[in-house]
DNA sequence: CATGACTAATTAACCAGTTAGTTAGATTAT
DNA sequence: ATAATCTAACTAACTGGTTAATTAGTCATG
């Protein structure tokens, strides 16, 4: 009680019950009772520090984006060469979010909320995270093209299949696994997805030629 | 006013008016009001029709899933070679889901309300079409393989990452829209996504063999 | 004149956001 | 040193606007 429990702590654990909040149940659907139940705290300390709902999920956003973003430059500002480097990114992009699946979640809520007026947030997401993704992604595939490396691919459809097939793989989950008999997310299949996504954009993109050894990075995850 | 208005319009602009809403909001960021003022029916009239929000949200799913299991079933059960089949199945997907535009969001939303308990419509849905859709093309995927046209794909992976592709460029589309310069609704883009989608389909599926003459059927688009 | 189609008005529940505080510890005054 | 004062961190209880759902009926037609 009273003035303890360290600041920081209190505001992170609102932000990460937040996120599995909204993540699973939407804007609308999140509830800010369950919030500050799931994070151990009365519910007016989330307006203490997040100005409203909409507030706190920008923050989430913010939060989750950021993460992702400083992981995937990481790879992007590299110098490896461009068959490595999309590889190298495409298997960053899916370590992310394959330990941090709320990730894939709150990313298509966003997408399908971004018709005009309806969020507050998509052009501050747009401009922050997903513009220079894209770009750089983009000047990517190009300078592969330009080098004989890849095929003549447009980005503005190879990049959205690429994410695609991270991002569904995760979201889809919990369907899939009544579909079929196996845990989609146990770390083997998990590996075993990563596997197929390198596969199948390598073979999609990747100019044929002598002694093609695909590389598949070895996944370091965990779920 | 009155007993006029033949019951089946009303019932149709109900359930149209509510897919849309359901689509573009959720179920839970849906009104009710909202929907009947869309259909231009009395509230009640929902009510009179449909038991709650959650069984007309159910009579929306089922209509669209239905509508697309119906058009896909058509191309499965005919007698096409796989690589024909498989094809002619992408192209059939995607033709559905380009003149049904809010049948992706609707499955994208069930798919991440699918956790356990929160969705009581979900069993439903796997039994009634995706299950039997999954199978009939995991089988086609099998057989493909035996009969040596298709690389050793795991269908698990394989048909999640085939649906990935046609799915999520809808439902990101507006966020796409605001990245790149073009609109990826128009006829032309939806046109050059189609060929994107079989080529990259057929690339990362077909056994590579002599002469191989790529068919993308109707709609022939260069990328 | 019964029945199916439909509605205006109302109700009950829900839930985001507020209020009016309390508590613990840091800071200053004595 | 210690009492007085201040402030950030936190909470129980409440409020009012919103919204799903119901009610009690009207209207038209066979």
């Amino acid at each position: 009680m009273g003035s303890r429990g360290q600041p920081e702590e209190s505001r992170a654990a609102i932000l990460q019950a937040a996120a599995k909040e909204f993540a699973e149940l939407g804007i609308a659907g999140a509830r800010t009772d369950a919030i500050a139940r799931e994070a151990r705290v009365n519910k007016a300390l989330l307006y203490y520090y997040f100005k409203d709902k909409e507030t706190l999920y920008g923050a989430v956003l913010d939060h989750a984006f950021s993460g992702m973003k400083a992981k995937v430059f990481r790879v992007l500002d590299s110098d490896l060469p461009p068959r490595e480097k999309i590889m190298a990114y495409a298997g960053e992009y899916f370590d992310f979010i394959a330990s941090n699946q709320i990730y894939p979640k709150l990313m298509q809520r966003e997408m399908m909320r971004a018709r005009e007026g309806n969020s507050v947030h998509i052009d501050r997401l747009i401009k922050t995270y997903f513009q220079p993704i894209y770009r750089r992604v983009g000047a990517l595939l190009r300078e592969g093209i330009a080098e004989g490396e890849f095929r003549k691919v447009d980005p503005a459809h190879f990049v959205p299949s690429m994410i695609s097939m991270i991002v569904f793989y995760f979201s889809s989950a919990p369907v899939m696994q009544r579909i079929v008999r196996f845990n989609p997310l146990s770390p083997r299949r998990i590996a075993q997805r990563r596997a197929a996504v390198l596969d199948f954009i390598s073979a999609a993109l990747f100019q044929p030629r002598a002694g093609t050894a695909m590389a598949v990075r070895k996944s370091g995850v965990r779920t």
